[in-house]
DNA sequence: TCATAATATTATAAAAATGTAATATTGTAA
DNA sequence: TTACAATATTACATTTTTATAATATTATGA
């Protein structure tokens, strides 16, 4: 693998980095990644307002990260990029044990 | 693991991928997951000035993941945090293949 | 249909990260 | 001892994130 592709995967892989750089994102992916969760219950698991946990998922889900499945009124987000589930399995292994 | 621990965990975790979440900091990790570099050599390779590339280094020393060793005027940097090394490792399985 | 619960949106303030330019420090070789 | 290369530091502008409050939307059950 050569540096532009190198460069090129680290721009890909740092974005999606993004949402694991903060403790209450990442503490949702951890929340999400056994099964989906609405809203409420993220938010009130994680402590931040409704609003921001809203702002969040939204984000989280237009950039590939989440699923988004209505049902009544409530909103389930899940994880739907394989990716994400690896890695946060690996850094349980790493950082959790 | 309950939810404070999570809550805990997910704070170290976060600040610690706070470095993975920018292209050229990724790829300076990367960069030096094969081994010690000096610092023109970092900043040559990823592109990044002289000056913020000697910031984002530092920054990263005293955050713990990077160590420095001194030699002549060079300075050369290298992965120190074991977590760090493992990570990249298992990142470059589910991103690069 | 009305009130309410669940979620989303908007606007904006505050904080943090990033980028840049200029200058400083320091060791080494000539 | 001087010039230079390598690295570090500083100050500051810009951009991006994060946080907060207020309001809007929407489906559901009474």
């Amino acid at each position: 693998m050569d540096m532009k592709q190198m460069q090129d995967k680290c721009e890909e892989v740092s974005s999606l980095l993004k949402h694991f750089s903060h403790p209450q994102r990442l503490l949702i992916l951890c929340y999400l990644s056994d099964g989906e969760k609405q809203v409420t219950d993220i938010h009130e698991a994680v402590g931040l307002s409704q609003s921001q946990t809203s702002q969040f998922l939204k984000r989280m889900q237009s950039e590939g990260l989440l699923g988004l499945r209505r049902e009544k009124n409530f909103s389930f987000y899940y994880i739907i990029n394989p990716a994400v589930l690896k890695l946060l399995k690996s850094m349980q292994k790493i950082f959790c044990q």
